[in-house]
RNA sequence: GGAGAGGUGGCUGAGUGGACGAAAGCGCCCCGCUCGAAACGGGGAUUCCGACUAAACGUCGGAACGGGGGUUCGAAUCCCUCCCUCUCCGCCA
């Protein structure tokens, strides 16, 4: 959420910024003008209420003298009837200018490159040469059902198509890889949160999925709703909160199962482990002082892109366009890991600053140092390090061997029971 | 699930119908004392919205004491409802 005061006295640069992202101006057209009726409205009821008071004051004042005061309770009673009448309209006038604020997306930071697809994102650096293969790399899929140690077919008898059941060495490389990226991400600075799964409405709709994406969430009754990922209970841990500047930066590190409904990816990744309704995924979420922002999210993004380094995974950098930007980011990288078997780029991490766009709808400010100054909002930012399923996708295919077995890179073999290899079982 | 208690400013906590935006304490800011600090003394500060203004950290007004609704001339205070927290009992991994 945009600042209701910037954007009424700045209408040019929020048009600017949606006409960067590709969008239409007619949510801001809309808001200045339910905004300048709700203002007009308040210069009708606000005397009134002025004057209620002032009456009701002298009521008191009489009352505790023992004088008759019938007359101007009469008086106050028709004042009161119409301001009742007035406050309908100035209460709905709110609703509106507060729908229409919520729906501004966020500034793109001037840093952004300007686009309108993804196809306009600009590569900011690769790390890692693809490897050169000697016979023809085979999907993630493949490889990991040679090896058993995903199931899908039963997944699906259990639970439908999207999911995955992770066998043996599998099930040891899910939890294994949760492991040791917790583990870097510790080293790195950061403290572990281990929070619930299931988060009530308000918590959602802080950070941004609510009121506009509730389709892809699943929610269950008692109006709880599964995380789709863990920045929304961990940047909530703080949601109506007033932190000390002291106590800035606060970064965390979470481990969560993320739950999507993916209902609008009909027939798009359908095979294998890219597009699971459920996941699992280390982020990290920094809350930090403004002026500190844009350097955490360098680092943030530099927190994990260690882990694909360490794994020895080849990548590259991306900065998102201004047209591809997500909602409430005003600067956005992604991280994607190369996949041999497709020749292509998969996303694996998606690092943003938000500025203090979710803090102010989450109401998470700070105290600053000097005790003069105002309490202000902070800023957050997060970004996957990593989602582990697609982490294992890039493992598997990129440190995969011809006769099918696949290399595990030196770091991660301790959390594997220090094996070299995944390799099929010998009946 | 049953019974009870409670939700007030950055924090603790008083306030049960009218001069309460809210005592007191802690914490914070400024000044004095001091070489400096502590202690002490004095002073100051809630947030949001609107109007005026070139603009205001300025003036005036409105709103806010968990959320919503009601009673009343007037609600932090009374009533209803929802949410949350705590204590005890029950159940349970």
């Amino acid at each position: 959420m945009l600042d209701l005061k910037f954007v009424r006295e700045n209408p040019a640069i929020v048009r600017e910024s949606l006409e960067k992202r590709g969008e239409d101006s007619e949510i801001l057209e809309n808001f200045l003008k339910v905004d300048e009726e709700r203002r007009r409205l308040l210069r009708e009821v606000e005397p009134l209420k002025n004057k209620r008071n002032e009456l009701s004051r002298q009521i008191g004042r009489k009352k505790q003298k023992g004088e008759n005061v019938d007359a101007y309770m009469q008086e106050v009673k028709e004042i009161s009837s119409l301001i009742k009448e007035k406050e309908k309209q100035v209460e709905e006038k709110e609703r509106e200018v507060k729908e229409a604020l919520l729906g501004i997306p966020n500034i793109p930071h001037s840093s952004v490159p300007p686009g309108k697809t993804s196809a306009d994102n600009q590569v900011v650096r690769e790390w890692g040469e693809p490897r050169r293969f000697s016979f023809t790399p085979r999907h993630h899929w493949d490889i990991a059902e040679e090896l058993g140690i995903i199931d899908f077919k039963r997944a699906a008898k259990i639970s439908g198509s999207r999911f995955a059941v992770y066998w043996g060495e599998g099930a040891l490389l899910a939890r294994g890889l949760i492991q040791f990226m917790i583990d870097v991400h510790l080293r790195q600075g950061y403290e572990e949160v281990y929070p619930p799964f299931l988060v009530n409405r308000a918590s959602m709709t802080a950070t941004g999925q609510l009121p506009k994406f509730e389709e892809d969430m699943f929610h269950t009754d008692m109006e709880l709703f599964l995380v789709p990922t863990a920045e929304v209970p961990v940047t909530n841990l703080f949601r109506e909160e007033v932190l000390k500047e002291d106590d800035l930066p606060v970064r965390l590190v979470a481990y969560t199962a993320c739950f999507r409904k993916e209902a609008g990816s009909y027939g798009k990744d359908v095979r294998g482990l890219t597009r699971q309704r459920q996941f699992d995924k280390v982020e990290l979420v920094k809350f930090v002082h403004p002026d500190a922002s844009y350097q955490e999210l360098e680092t943030l993004l530099q927190d994990a892109e260690r882990i694909l380094q360490l794994l020895e995974i080849p990548y590259r950098v991306v900065a998102l366009c201004t047209g591809d930007l997500g909602f409430s980011a005003a600067k956005c990288y992604d991280l994607e890991v190369w996949l041999p078997s497709e020749k292509r780029f998969l996303e694996i991490s998606s690092c943003s600053n938000f500025e203090d766009f979710q803090a102010r709808r989450a109401n998470i400010r700070f105290k600053p140092r000097e005790g003069k100054e105002k309490t202000r909002y902070l800023h957050t930012l997060n970004g996957s390090g990593l989602a582990v399923g697609r982490t294992i996708i890039a493992l598997l295919e990129n440190h995969q061997q011809e006769d099918g077995s696949v290399l595990i890179p030196e770091p991660l073999r301790p959390y594997l029971k220090g094996k070299y290899t995944l390799e099929k079982k010998q009946v």
